[in-house]
DNA sequence: CCTTGAACCGACCCACAAGTCGGTTTGTTT
DNA sequence: AAACAAACCGACTTGTGGGTCGGTTCAAGG
């Protein structure tokens, strides 16, 4: 069992390293020997592990990406508190880069859907089934909101999630290669201030 | 003058096919001769016209892309009226591929905006460049709305503006290859929403 | 030790695409 | 019709990057 372990800590590096570069430069951008270099290892080495630059990345998606995406903008959806709040929190979280100097995981979605879109049709569908995913929980979390009396009843729960999801993967256009915190600030503002129109409001007690 | 217009005209030709297979494919991933079996013409014409592969792009920005934004979202905003509406009207109209069968314009900004970041400076902030010019006009009509009592006075005109750009781009990543009806509608009936919450709000005479 | 196989090396192959260049065609001018 | 240049042709060069493959290293088991 040794040798597995070798193994899994092997495409583990290559893993991260991975995402790392393609995140940065984007995947067609970035020749694998830009990886293997960074890492002092080889095309061997690689085609070891993987068996082709198609399926590395594919793994990367399953491993990395969907694991960050479920932690940061689905789990946070997991609650029985009125929902807006908890989905402005997740939304700044995520678009936070400062956490731990991490790499900014909010951008990477946008980044990537847009990449592969009519390119490479069997990545493209998996990191649209992470945006369905994550549409179908935040539109069973605001029907749930408005049975609790926290959002009005005439809202179209669906239209919120399609609106919502939008402007988050739209704000990765906006703010680029800079972290601009005026551009994150005005960003939840006005999603705060949008959620207001949707929230009931009842009459102070 | 003969001369100068057969080149006009096949630059012209170039441009046009260009930009058509650039948005289908991406950039980076369709060869010129892609696009020159297309028309039927040379590697030699091509370079007789175009220093380069760039500089051809940059073209295809120039007096295409940013003629049909100046068109379909900035044009539009020069008016007297209630902007709320026409702002929404401009959107509707740049979402919508329908119109003579002609390209879907609204979609390529995110696209290439995408594509060119962090790997062709030049023509990514040439792309950036359009979207502060549609920025900048829809901040000055928010306020001069402001001024005629459209919009509430506690509104952030800077941050509303930021807030329909990113959920216009980001439309693009949902809405992807399928010309989806039903998330154009959600689209601007949430938008209508958030301006709603933003709109002055007269006590009826 | 010796064998076995996983992990790894790196030179090489091959396809593809940007850009070059010497030549041919086409149209205009005199 | 001769001359000249713009428009165009297409084989070629060059660089790059994914993928291959015969080999070497090294650790574990007999």
């Amino acid at each position: 069992m040794e040798m597995t372990l070798k193994r899994r800590e092997t495409m583990h590096r290559l893993c991260g390293k991975g995402l790392e570069i393609f995140h940065a430069k984007g995947y067609y951008n970035t020749s694998l020997d830009d990886i293997l270099n960074e890492l002092s290892l080889s095309k061997g080495a690689f085609y070891h592990h993987f068996k082709s630059k198609e399926d590395y990345f594919i793994n990367i998606v399953q491993n990395l990406i969907v694991q960050k995406v479920y932690a940061l903008l689905i789990e946070p959806l997991n609650t029985n508190e009125n929902p807006l709040p908890v989905i402005i929190e997740s939304l700044e979280n995520a678009l936070d880069p400062g956490k731990k100097n991490e790499m900014a995981y909010g951008f990477m979605l946008n980044d990537f859907l847009t990449e592969f879109n009519k390119r490479n049709e069997e990545i493209s569908s998996q990191l649209k089934e992470i945006i369905n995913v994550w549409e179908v929980n935040l539109v069973s979390l605001l029907k749930k909101g408005k049975l609790d009396g926290h959002i009005a009843r005439h809202v179209d729960c669906e239209g919120v999630a399609t609106y919502i999801i939008a402007s988050y993967l739209g704000m990765r256009s906006l703010l680029m290669d800079s972290s601009n915190k005026q551009l994150r600030y005005q960003y939840i503002q006005q999603l705060k201030q949008y959620f207001n129109s949707i929230a009931a409001h009842h009459v102070a007690a």
